[in-house]
DNA sequence: GACTGATTTGTGAACGCTAACAAGAGGCGG
DNA sequence: CCGCCTCTTGTTAGCGTTCACAAATCAGTC
């Protein structure tokens, strides 16, 4: 066990010690630290001076081992590489530092029961005041239901309950202005690159294109299923390339749309004029994509922020909505054109 | 301050209360979570059913408090959206994770010595018993230096020295290979549209491009710099479209090649026909841009990997190398080619 | 069977902080 | 001048662990 350790780190300085320094006792340190009321003005300066003295940071061990509280919030997530997840991480680590919290986080990188149990399991061995969750796959929320945690828990992309608070996009509502500007082109065969049916994110775009189609009198049975990767766009757009049914394709993210731009330019096919493309997320090299993607816009950050902002909400003891619905927005460049 | 806090959350078992049930003390409960030898197998079997009943867990802030270590290593970063860093970052974790650590992580949206300063204070806040740092910018590296923490730290791109460790790929090379593979390919003028200078590794792998091309012989007289974006490469992209010097670029990164790409695209100009490209890091896109691209790849996941592996080995008192060179490799795509 | 050494177990005291309560100081009305 | 309130400060007792040490148990040897 005796691990050799580091360095025999001076012990640091504590409440005690700037008391001494002060001339009160280690309570009254305590409350100018915590900023309590009912310190008179003289005393706090004279504890602030001894602080500034000494460099004296309070113990957070100590500390949340009697207040029972961490200051931390665990993130969890998985392909926290990608675009997406690591922008929304971002924004939980901001709002989360703003307010004074730590952030952990637990990566996934296959998202079965286990393996969420076992990231939840170890934020609760870290004591965490709340998980924020950024796992966007279907299986994430039955698993989190059935898990009934001690702490507040919020997820990205869910719709929020009395268990687990939800922040999300308006996916479908992102796909209906993507299908929508399309049919407004004059485009009648639109197909659907769809992302992996098992996340909800795609379901819910698959079933925005759906319903915009539907609407609009037209049949929606041109769906193929891909992995979300350029890799998968590509196989799918060679297909695409040869079985000419479509005229324009919603694509469920950029990656995708990349992939499948390869494909049709390998094919000698041209964007916009054979085919017309929209993508989804926004990723900033969309807009340099040959040719520039038509996409619908999610802020990912701003989705962190919420998210934290919830948490935080709730770790305060509010009240209010569980649920929080953010809206994307279409960006129109040059990848789509009426048909010819 | 009376936070109205969440759920006053039933008391969890501890080590008392567990040694009740097993008919020890609290230190034999002790030993045996601790896993020290010395105990006898029926007491070890009797505490761990009473710990399995109990769904007993230990709590780490009264461990961290007598024992100084948080079990829990600070990841410092920035850019942590961006591809490599994100990466970095998930292999950090991992290890983490593996080795029993928690991951805490502050990004700084803004490289200063101020915020940097910021960062490492709150990490001491929360008493990490490591920093990871991922911000591949000059003054990091000064910053830290001057800063003399009380905990191991490791720089991801750094050389390491007695205060700080140091992992990095080694990008001099990186930038050698890709120039050197345009020189045999027949290409006598070779451009570079660096990163910005004030990052570790854009100054490298501006070095390797004129050292390879000096040693060839040939003139290193092209340098243009962007700021890592799509968008800057699609800028420089526009004049070198005009300005046709170059037969071949050796770009700083990825994105700013699918810039590149997309004004000479749009200039009429022909990849690899008309220009060579070369980018850097490869990104999984990277092979699916028309034409498919050329890269010098670096693994930024086992980087990160290797990072927590050196923070594990200073933690536990080895006194062995503080840096660690990881070599990059080329991938030959379709955007480089003869000239013509 | 007493003596030694190793192995296993228990006891008490920190670790640094906050919460709860107690005590002292000052003001004001009766 | 006493009693009562308010404001400020101090005292004491944990929070749940680990560490250092002491005590008890068990073999094996003379």
């Amino acid at each position: 066990m005796a691990q050799p350790g580091y360095r025999p780190r001076r012990r640091l300085p504590r409440l005690e010690d700037v008391a001494g320094l002060a001339g009160v006792s280690h309570q009254t340190v305590s409350r100018v630290v915590n900023k309590h009321t009912n310190v008179s003005k003289e005393t706090r300066h004279k504890v602030e001076a001894a602080i500034a003295e000494l460099g004296y940071r309070r113990n957070t061990a100590a500390r949340s081992l009697v207040t029972r509280r961490s200051q931390t919030i665990g993130v969890l997530g998985s392909e926290l590489s990608q675009y997406g997840p690591a922008n929304t991480l971002l924004g939980v680590e901001r709002a989360a530092r703003d307010a004074g919290y730590f952030v952990s986080v637990a990566a996934l990188r296959e998202v079965t029961r286990d393996t969420i149990l076992d990231a939840v399991r170890h934020f609760l061995d870290q004591a965490v005041d709340g998980i924020v969750v950024i796992v966007p796959h279907l299986a994430t929320l039955a698993a989190l239901a059935e898990l009934a945690i001690g702490v507040p828990v919020v997820a990205v992309g869910s719709d929020g309950n009395d268990a687990v608070g939800g922040v999300r996009v308006d996916q479908r509502k992102g796909a209906e202005l993507a299908v929508r500007h399309l049919i407004a082109q004059g485009h009648r065969r639109i197909g659907h690159v769809a992302g992996p049916q098992d996340w909800i994110d795609a379901v819910a775009r698959s079933d925005g294109w759906r319903s915009a189609l539907e609407a609009a009198g037209l049949e929606a049975d041109l769906l193929v299923e891909g992995d979300w990767s350029a890799g998968s766009g590509y196989a799918i757009g060679r297909r695409l390339a040869a079985d000419r049914r479509a005229t324009a394709l919603f694509v469920g993210n950029d990656q995708m749309a990349l992939g499948i731009l390869r494909a049709l330019n390998e094919a000698g096919l041209e964007v916009p004029t054979d085919v017309s493309l929209v993508g989804f997320d926004d990723q900033p090299e969309s807009a340099y994509f040959s040719p520039p993607l038509t996409v619908v816009r999610q802020d990912f950050e701003e989705l962190g922020q919420r998210c934290m902002d919830m948490m935080l909400g709730v770790l305060g003891g509010a009240e209010g909505p569980r649920t929080l619905v953010v809206e994307p927005e279409l960006i129109l460049r040059s990848s789509t054109a009426p048909p010819c």
